[in-house]
RNA sequence: CGGGGAGUAGCGCAGUCCGGUAGCGCAUUCGCUUUGGGAGCGAAGGGUCGCAGGUUCAAAUCCUGUCUCCCCGACCA
C-alpha cells in the first residue's frame, strides 16, 4: 500500500498538507495563497457556520450584509486601524480591460476616481452605515453579524490557517454604554469558547491580548488560544472592545435619555475558516482527518459488501433498515454502495475524510444479525448486534465527541509549563514548545525582547487572576503569569 | 523580501549532468474476473515538456531572460 500521508513525526507541515489533500478539503488555487474549498471542506464549514449562527441568534444578533468594496478614504479615518491593515490590502484601481493582440490588458482610461479597497475587515464600511442608523439611545444596541469573505494580502500563507482570501463571520455591535459593550465583548468570547470546546472538541485558553498583539483600532482584544499537535499556538477567535474609536472616526453619536449627545461604544468579533486548520491540527492522525461527531458532515458511513445480485439486494435492504433507524435519531449517515471499488479502498478513503463511525455490512453480517462497527478516532473495530444498533451508535458518537475533547485537553495540559526563570523558559520554548506561563513586567520592550530572542509571543493574559511575582527577564513586579508560546 | 525546491498527460513523478522517436505509476474509458483493509488480466484514450528569445542539422535537455507555485524564515487582527 502506497503511503499517501506523511507521518506527523516525520514532517508536520507536510502531514498537514497531505491530510487536507487526502481528506479532499481544499486545493491550492492558481493564485498564490488562495484556495479552492472542496465539498468536504465546505460541508464542514457549513456545519460550523450553522451552529455558530444559531448561537449568535440566541444571543440576540441578526445577520446583514455589507459591501465587499470600501472607499480608500474610509480606511484612513481611524489612525490605528489604517496602520494595522494598510500593508495588506488589495486595491481596485480600474474598472475594465481591453483586448490587445489576442490578450487583455487594463484599460488606462478606466482608472477610478477613488480607488476601492477589498475589505480586509468591515468596521469602516459598517460604521459608515451605523452613523445613518443611530440618532437616539432608542436605536441602540445594534447587534449585527455578517458572514462574508475578506482579503488580506499576506506574505506567508498556509491552507486554512492563513489564506489571502478567507471566509469568516464578523459581528459588529453598537452600544449606549461602555459597560454594555464590554459585556458584549466578553459574552461573544464565551460563545467562541463554548463553540470551540463543545463542538470542535478543541480546548482553548481565554484571555486578553497585550497592546502589541491587539486588533488595530481596539481598546482590548479578547481571544481564545489553543495549542496544536506540533506544540505551536493558534489564535482561534477574537472579540474586540473597540471603545469609542470608530464612533469618533465616523462621527456616530446618539442622544441619551438625558438629552446629551454621546459617542457610541463598539465591539467586533470574528472567527474564520482558520478554525478548520485548528480542527485538523487538533485531532487528526497519520491516517488522515479526525472529525468531532457534532461537526462531521457525515457521522456514519456504511460500506457494503456482496458477491452477487441476490446478496446485493439483501445487503441493501438490511442497510436501508439501519439507515432509517439512524436517521430517526437524527444521525447523519451515508451509504457507500459503490461497486468496482474494494472495501479496503473505501475504508481508507473514509478514514482520510474523518468520518467518525464506519459500519461494514456484508453477507456474514446478515447471517448473524450483526454489523462490523469501527471507530475512526481510536481505530477500534468490533462486531456488534444489529439489535439496538442505532442507540449504540448514538451513544458512541457522544462518547467520541467527549473523548476527543478529553484527549486534546490532556495533550495540552501535558504540554503546558509554568516557569520562573528566563533560562528555563528559553529551554522549554526551544526544545519542547507548548504553552509556557511566566511572569512579565507588562512592558512592550520586554515582550519584544522575548520575541526576538525566542520567537515566543504572549498569546494572552489569562482572564483568571494569578499570583503576583517578578518578571522572568527584568525582575520587575508582575501581577500574574501570562501565557507564552510560539504561534502560527 | 531572504534561503531552498518545483513547473513534462487529470494527479504524482522519471528523463535534463552527457541534445537524437516523450516515458513510468496512479487515475480515466471498454471487456472479463473480483469485493471482509488501497483487486487482477487484457485493450484504449490522453502532451504546444510554464513562457519568450538564442545556439544547433536537431532542444524537455545547452545559454539568456522572464513568470508562477510550494516549503522554511522575516512579516502578520
Amino acid at each position: 500500500m502506497a503511503k499517501k500521508i506523511t507521518s506527523k513525526s516525520e514532517d508536520f507541515s507536510q502531514w498537514y498538507q497531505d491530510v487536507i489533500r487526502e481528506g479532499k478539503l481544499a486545493d491550492h488555487s492558481p493564485v498564490r495563497g488562495s484556495m479552492v474549498i472542496r465539498p468536504n471542506g465546505f460541508a464542514l464549514w457549513e456545519n460550523m457556520k450553522e451552529e455558530l449562527d444559531q448561537m449568535f441568534k440566541d444571543t440576540g444578533h441578526e445577520n446583514a450584509y455589507f459591501p465587499l468594496f470600501i472607499p480608500k478614504s474610509f480606511l484612513s479615518k481611524e489612525a490605528q486601524h489604517v496602520e494595522g491593515f494598510a500593508k495588506e490590502c488589495a486595491v481596485v484601481t480600474h474598472s475594465r480591460l481591453k483586448s490587445v493582440d489576442g490578450g487583455v490588458e487594463v484599460d488606462p482610461e478606466s482608472k477610478l476616481e477613488e480607488e476601492l479597497i477589498v475589505r480586509p475587515t468591515s468596521e469602516t464600511i459598517i460604521w459608515d452605515s451605523y452613523r445613518n442608523w443611530i440618532q437616539s439611545y432608542r436605536d441602540l444596541p445594534i447587534l449585527i453579524n455578517q458572514w462574508a469573505n475578506v482579503v488580506r494580502w499576506e506574505m506567508r500563507t498556509r491552507l486554512f490557517l492563513r489564506t489571502m482570501e478567507f471566509l469568516w463571520q464578523e459581528g459588529h455591535t453598537a452600544h449606549a454604554t461602555k459597560e454594555e459593550a464590554v459585556a458584549e465583548t466578553k459574552q461573544m468570547l464565551e460563545v467562541y469558547r463554548t463553540f470551540a470546546e463543545e463542538y470542535m472538541a478543541m480546548p482553548v485558553i481565554t484571555g486578553v491580548k497585550t497592546e502589541s498583539e491587539r486588533f488595530a483600532g481596539a481598546e482590548d482584544t479578547y481571544c481564545i488560544e489553543t495549542l496544536l499537535q506540533d506544540n505551536k499556538a493558534l489564535q482561534a477567535g477574537t472579540s474586540h472592545f473597540l471603545g469609542q474609536n470608530f464612533a469618533k472616526a465616523f462621527d456616530v453619536k446618539f442622544q441619551s435619555s438625558e438629552g446629551q449627545h454621546e459617542y457610541v461604544w463598539a465591539t467586533s468579533w470574528g472567527v474564520s475558516t482558520r478554525l478548520i486548520g485548528g480542527l485538523i491540527m487538533t485531532h487528526s492522525d497519520d491516517q488522515g482527518l479526525v472529525l468531532p461527531p457534532k461537526l462531521a458532515p457525515n457521522q456514519v458511513v456504511i460500506v457494503t459488501i456482496w458477491k452477487n445480485d441476490e446478496q446485493k439486494e439483501a445487503v441493501l435492504d438490511y442497510c436501508n433498515d439501519i439507515i432509517s433507524d439512524l436517521k430517526q435519531l437524527g444521525i447523519r449517515v451515508k451509504l457507500d454502495d459503490r461497486e468496482n471499488m474494494s472495501p479496503g479502498w473505501k475504508f481508507n478513503e473514509h478514514e482520510a475524510a474523518g468520518i467518525p463511525v464506519r459500519l461494514t455490512v456484508g453477507p456474514r453480517d446478515l447471517e448473524n444479525s450483526n454489523v462490523e462497527l469501527a471507530r475512526r478516532d481510536t481505530g477500534d473495530k468490533n462486531i456488534v448486534d444489529r439489535e439496538g444498533l442505532a442507540e449504540r451508535v448514538d451513544t458512541l458518537l457522544d462518547t467520541i465527541q467527549d473523548e476527543l475533547f478529553e484527549t486534546a485537553k490532556e495533550r495540552i495540559q501535558n504540554n503546558t509549563h509554568s516557569v520562573d526563570s528566563y533560562e528555563e523558559f528559553k529551554e522549554i520554548i526551544e526544545n519542547e514548545g507548548g504553552f509556557v506561563y511566566a511572569h512579565w513586567d507588562g512592558t512592550a520592550e520586554t515582550e519584544e525582547k522575548i520575541k526576538d530572542e525566542t520567537k515566543a509571543t504572549i498569546r494572552c493574559i489569562p482572564l483568571e487572576d494569578g499570583e503576583e511575582g517578578e518578571c522572568m527577564v527584568t525582575g520587575k513586579p508582575s501581577k500574574q503569569k501570562v501565557l507564552f508560546a510560539r504561534a502560527y
